[in-house]
DNA sequence: ATCCAGGCAA
DNA sequence: TTGCCTGGAT
C-alpha cells in the first residue's frame, strides 16, 4: 500500500531534480546541436569507450569530410581509419564503411528510425539504436549503458545480476522512469550526471540533486 | 595484470 | 543467455 506511492515519490524527485540539474550543469556537445540522424550515429559509433572531450574534434572534422551518408559510402577505408585509430578504435573502421554502404543501398541514405533495423546495422546494438531513436527520431526510449546503470543502481538501491545492461530489473525501470516528453533532454541527464558527479569511484555526492532520497548516499553515510 | 563495456556470435 | 573482442584506464 504504501510501497507504489513511494516508489512514485522517488521517482517524481529522481526526474525532476536530474531535468533541473541538467538545465543549469548539462555539457553541450556539437553532436547534441543536431537531429540529423547521420550525424548522431556517427557521435555515437566514436563515443564508445571513448572520453567525449577527445571525440569533439574528431568528430568535427570527421563531419566536414563527410557530411553525409553518401560522401562517407564513397569514402577509403584507410581515410576513414584515420579519424577512428584517433580514438583507438581503428579496428572499427571497416565495419563503419560497410554500415554507410548498406544505409546507402538499402535505405537510400536514411538513417531508419526503426529499433529492428537499426540492430541490423553493422556496430549498432542496444545503446546506439537507443540513442539514435531518442536523439535524433523523437522516440522516447531509454538510453541505458553502464553509467546509467550506475546511477539507478545507486539511487534506487538495487543490485544487478550480473551485468546491469542484461538485468531486467533495470531496463523495465529505466522505461519506467523516462518521461516521455522530455525524453532527450532526460537521457543527456543522466549521462552527464553519471559522468559529472555519480562517478564509478569517488563520486562527489555533495553536488548530487539526487543526495537527499539517494539510496546508495544513506547506505554509505556509516563510513 | 586486471577490469571495463558495447557489439556480437555461439 | 553466456562468453569473447578490443585497447584505454586503473
Amino acid at each position: 500500500m504504501e510501497t507504489p506511492s513511494k516508489n512514485t515519490e522517488l521517482i517524481d524527485f529522481f526526474v525532476n531534480s536530474l531535468l533541473s540539474w541538467y538545465y543549469q550543469n548539462g555539457r553541450s556537445f556539437p553532436w547534441r546541436e543536431t537531429k540529423d540522424p547521420y550525424q548522431i550515429l556517427v557521435a555515437e559509433l566514436m563515443l564508445q569507450r571513448t572520453k567525449a572531450s577527445q571525440v569533439v574534434p574528431v568528430y568535427l572534422e570527421f563531419i566536414k569530410e563527410f557530411p553525409d551518408v553518401f560522401s562517407l559510402s564513397r569514402a577509403s577505408p584507410e581515410r576513414i581509419r584515420d579519424y577512428f585509430s584517433r580514438l583507438g578504435l581503428e579496428w572499427r573502421a571497416e565495419k563503419v564503411l560497410t554500415l554507410a554502404k548498406i544505409l546507402v543501398e538499402k535505405y537510400g541514405g536514411r538513417i531508419p528510425c526503426d529499433k529492428e533495423k537499426l540492430l541490423s546495422l553493422p556496430g549498432v546494438g542496444e545503446y546506439i539504436s537507443a540513442a539514435v531513436l531518442s536523439f535524433a527520431c523523437n522516440v522516447p526510449v531509454a538510453v541505458v549503458d553502464s553509467n546509467v546503470v550506475r546511477i539507478l543502481s545507486r539511487y534506487f538501491g538495487i543490485t544487478p545480476r550480473g551485468e546491469g545492461r542484461r538485468d531486467k530489473k533495470i531496463l523495465e525501470l529505466a522505461s519506467k522512469i523516462l518521461p516521455e516528453q522530455f525524453h532527450r533532454e532526460y537521457n543527456f541527464a543522466i549521462i552527464d550526471l553519471a559522468a559529472l558527479v555519480c562517478t564509478p569511484r569517488k563520486p562527489k555526492c555533495e553536488m548530487c540533486p539526487l543526495r537527499e532520497k539517494c539510496s546508495w548516499v544513506q547506505k554509505n553515510k556509516k563510513d
